[in-house]
DNA sequence: ATTATCTATAGATCTATAGATAATGC
DNA sequence: ATTATCTATAGATCTATAGATAATGC
């Protein structure tokens, strides 16, 4: 995929052979994420992260320059999935009636689904250097963008009311953070309503069914 | 104050005169949640946050027994003016028409005041030992209890429509939740919107006039 | 003489790398 | 002979405390 050759480049590494590298990375990610979600970026040590990725501290720091390097790795790894989640969502989806409550269902599963990982993203985007702040930023603003075609789309359709730009944007936005919501109010939110219950609910909300 | 006589009694300290151990605290809070708000828990050292509060790092540890110690009394105090915030807004609400519009105005107000430190508690959150993440998740709840109570006072006078039971608790989460999206997606909203616009979409989305 | 504060540092990390060793491909 | 991997550790922290000193109140 044009996505992974580009941080590929992205990310210096002393190996030559490229495949693997991908294959490397892929397993340093796979076990930094769960580790970062568990422990948090600060509290894993990169020993760590080397032995559950079975190879030694040393190869791991053939494969990137630093700890926040993979930090790095993992966030666009997280987004990339969520956003693979929601594009499919979109490509099965019918359109016609109901379409968008069908989009915002299956977004909401896909927080369901990642949301340890969500969390991470909220909790340790801060850890990066600025530089990839302002990708995982971009990362999230691609997701809320597809939010916003969506929208637009059922308004030109006629299956929405028409709405001033700003309004769209907002409330793509808005479908965006209640999502996540279930990830960092699952504490309470899980004891209250089943996950059904929580995106009917959330969709009368935001369909202004009340 | 009740409350903080009650934290200091949940945080040992080896100083006697209490009320030196109010002052101190106070400083070290202070000196902490700017720290912490900018660099992180973590990247923060303790010599960084008695050297902010203007005492050693010896006399650090005779207010607080830990670095999480620090952690939880700056999250406390972020939670305790926030609910301030929202309280007095209440109370010096009119009530009648709109009163729920202005209530969710200063909320959001009190987010934006409060930005830098609503993202550190969403940040710093799971650094603290168990035991006080689970006060301060209850510190949140108790936020969004008053919304909850807010919407039911309004719902009884008739002035929104009759909802059940799981409809306003989670309208009142949604409240608490759009607030805080002010602060953690701050870095695009306040390009496309200002505070002012931002309260009156908002608004208009809650109570589902689009 | 009791209480609060300070200085100096023990002890325990953790990241990142240098240099040695093993595996691969021509 | 080139590329990938490993072991061992340099160097740089950082938290928390012991023991010494200063300030306070009877």
């Amino acid at each position: 995929m044009k996505k992974k050759l580009q941080i590929t480049k992205e990310i210096p590494t002393q190996i030559k052979n490229l495949d693997l590298v991908e294959k490397r990375r892929s397993q340093i990610v796979d076990a930094a994420v769960k580790l970062f979600a568990k422990n948090g970026f600060h509290k894993t040590t990169t020993r760590q992260i080397a032995e559950a990725a079975k190879c030694s501290i040393g190869s791991l720091y053939e494969y990137v320059e630093s700890k926040e390097d993979v930090l790095y790795l993992v966030c666009d790894s997280i987004h990339a999935e969520v956003e693979k989640g929601v594009s499919d969502a979109i490509s099965r989806s019918k359109g016609g009636k109901n379409a968008l409550s069908e989009i915002i269902r299956e977004y909401i599963l896909v927080c369901h689904k990642m949301s340890d990982f969500i969390l991470l993203i909220y909790r340790e985007t801060k850890s990066l250097p600025v530089k990839w702040q302002k990708k995982v930023l971009e990362n999230e603003l691609r997701i809320t963008s597809i939010f916003i075609e969506v929208l637009k789309k059922f308004i030109e359709s006629g299956e929405l009311p028409k709405l001033d730009k700003s309004t769209i944007i907002l409330i793509a936005h808005n479908i965006s953070v209640l999502g996540h919501m279930w990830t960092f109010r699952r504490w309470f939110l899980s004891h209250n309503y089943t996950i059904e219950e929580y995106i009917n609910l959330q969709t009368n909300f935001i369909l202004g069914i009340t």
